[in-house]
Parts: C-alpha cells; structure tokens; sequence
RNA sequence: CCGCCCUUAGCUCAGACCGGUAGAGCAGUCGACUGUAGAUCGACUUGUCCCCCGUUCAAAUCGGGGAGGGCGGACCA
C-alpha cells in the first residue's frame, strides 16, 4: 500500500486530493491533528478517528492530539475541573487503544488558547467572519440548542488551532468538515495558510441502520461496554443480506467490519457450528461483504465475529479505565 | 426597555375558549415469525402537563407573578 493510499484510505472525504498528495510524497515528520471534547468513556466515534491517526503514524507523519477543554467549556460540557479530568482519562484510553505514545502529542487546548497573541488573531478572526458564517458552521454541531456566543466563537478557535499547532493536515469526522471549510476561508483572511483536511465517515445507527445519526442517541459502543453488552448490542443491530440497503439505510454490521475491525486485524476469524459449514476466515472485507452478500455467510454468525473482535479491540481500554477508577 | 407567541411522554404535538387530576403518532420494551437484525403481526410501558402563588369541592385548563425559548420594535413619519 502507497503512503497517499494508507493515508486516505477509509476516508469519506479529501479536501483536497491535490494537496494531500502532496503531502504523501514526503509523509515524514508532517504534522496532523484531531481535536476531542475530553469525554471520560471513548465510543466508537473517537476510534474512528483515531485508527486513521494510526495510519497516519504508520506513514510517518507526527500526530497531535488535542484535548479541546476550551471548546468544551464553550459548548456548555462542564467546569473546567471536570473537563480536565476527563481529558486525562481519555488521553490514558488513547493510549490503551494502540496509539504510539513516542510519536502522539497530546496537547491540552487551554494550554495555548488563552495566550494574548492567540487572542488577538481570534479577534481578528472574529472581525473577518460573519455570523451567519460561523453558525453555518456550528449547524452540525449543535443542532437543536440554543445558538450561543460561545458557539460562533468555537469554530473559529479550531481554524486558529490548526495554525497555532504548527499543522499540516487536519482530521475530523464528516461531522467536522464544515469546520474544516471554514477553516480554509478564513485563515488567509487572516494572514495566515489553509490546510487540507481528511474526514472520516459518519457509521450509521446500530440499531436502525440510518445514516447519518449523532452518537448522541441510538446505540453506541464504548470503551466501558462489558464482552456482555457487545453481544447484546451487535446482535440486535440491523444487518440486511446487502452491503447496500433500500433507502438511506446502510448496513451498520458491514460498516463496523471496515472501519473498525479490518484496519486493526491481519484477519478476522468467523466461529460457525460444523451444522453451518465450520469456521471461516477472512483477510479483508471485501470477501466478507460479498459472502454476506452471496448468503455463504450468515448474518447470525458475522455478528458473533463482529462482537468478539470489537471486544478485542475494546478491552485494553475498559482495563486502564478500570485502573483509573480503582486509584 | 417595550410588545406578541411558545413551553404537556424520549421526539413531534393534540387537549385549554365551555375546570372533573391527560391523549395521538413516532420511538421504546416484550412476545410470534425468520438460524441475525429489519419488515410484518400481537401485547405493553411511558409524565414534576416549565416553576411559584391565588381562585375553587376540584386547575394542564381560570387569575397574578416568575423562568426558559422564538419573533418583532431602525429609517421613510
């Protein structure tokens, strides 16, 4: 695999491939990103992200990652106390999860946000952008609540970031890519360069298979989720025979297999009662996609396959959380 | 600062005028059916009716006060 495939590979969205080829020629040392509101329990949402902060370690490039406790104070998630705590909780699930900690920076957002110099480009930000702009941009976000001051202000402080960390490539989920636009409008209004930006997709809703759904409701899967819970809630996800469903639908199974579990194992064992035609055994998704599809594979038995690696996946997590929480 | 509108189940809302302590759709839960889930049937659950005070035998409903949310109040006069 070439450095521009592994860096942009299982990405919904390259803004823009030019630029980041250009980055692929000589992926050493380049700087990239993904911020995180501090959340004390990682779900599958930050996994996300982060298998692709391995890729791009993989390639070489240095990552960053930033724990926003600016931006979540501004989104109304708590004292600064609590946000902080919870940052250092999500920095050690990081690290369980299989970041490489010589080559992740995690750095704390209040730690240069407050900074005169970093105030004063946010002002000028602030004077260059309408507010229409900004809330556009916080659309995603926010949906729903009460558009707050603070609200127009936290899209702007993630365009400065980008600068403020010295940046190459910025990553976000698709939720983040409006962001990211702006970000690219406004920084040369400001004097300073824009950046590409990779985004990864949205997985659709577990239970329902709908597209696009907020982690904020419907099933999700986390770091704190016992083998038990895994089972429970992979067994009762939606999982037509298609990779492809009516409607807006996708197959949330098939999702989970691509992004979360073939970018972390050589191979995914399929356990099968011999009354069902014995064990299977895969080394890539496609084949599995389209025995899902073909019938030679159930639904049933991709499941179990499915609960039994995100648990893998998930449990040097639970453990050092549970450490955490013994202390 | 002033004016108008809104606030009822997890969500969208009905009920308010003509007081009798609450409903629908969706969601959710549980069964049946599929070797998964969904779909489809069958059953079931859900409430500080925004808060406080008052009137009344009785207040989601009427009166007063308050909170939160939405919208409006430029000039032409």
């Amino acid at each position: 695999m070439d450095a521009y495939e592994r860096i942009t590979r299982n990405t919904a969205e390259v803004v823009t491939e030019d630029e980041v080829r250009e980055l692929a020629e000589d992926p050493e040392g380049k700087r990239v990103y993904v911020g995180y509101e501090p959340s004390g329990v990682l779900h599958l949402g930050h996994l996300l992200t982060a298998n692709k902060l391995m890729d791009l370690q993989a390639a070489g490039m240095e990552v960053v990652v930033l724990l926003a406790d600016v931006h979540a104070y501004l989104n109304d998630k708590g004292t600064f106390e609590e946000i902080r705590d919870t940052a250092d909780q999500m920095k050690e699930q990081f690290l369980a999860y299989g970041l490489d900690e010589d080559q992740t920076e995690f750095v704390l957002g209040s730690s240069f946000q407050l900074d005169e110099e970093y105030e004063l480009d946010l002002h000028a930000m602030q004077v260059e952008t309408s507010l229409k702009r900004a809330q556009r941009a916080m659309a995603e976000i926010q949906s729903g609540e009460t558009a707050k001051v603070s609200h127009v202000v936290y899209p702007l402080m993630q365009a400065l970031d980008i600068e403020y960390l010295d940046l190459d490539l910025a990553i976000g989920g698709m939720d983040q890519r409006k962001v990211h636009m702006l970000a690219r409008e406004e920084l040369p209004s400001v004097g300073y360069e824009k950046r590409p930006a990779l985004h990864t997709p949205i997985i659709g809703d577990l239970g329902s298979g709908d597209g696009k759904m907020s982690a904020s409701e419907g099933v999700t899967i986390s770091m704190e989720d016992s083998t038990e819970d895994l089972e429970e809630k992979v067994n009762a996800a939606f999982c037509p025979r298609t990779r492809d469903p009516e409607g807006e639908k996708v197959n949330p199974v098939l999702e989970l297999f691509q992004y979360h579990v073939f970018p972390r194992f050589e191979e995914v064992v399929v356990q099968r009662p011999d009354e069902y035609g014995g064990d299977l055994v895969y080394e890539e998704y496609e084949t599995l996609a389209t025995d899902l599809e073909s019938g030679d594979l159930h639904p049933a038995d991709a499941k179990s396959a499915l609960a039994s690696a995100l648990d893998d996946l998930i449990e040097p997590g639970r453990e050092r959380l549970r450490e955490l929480r013994d202390e």
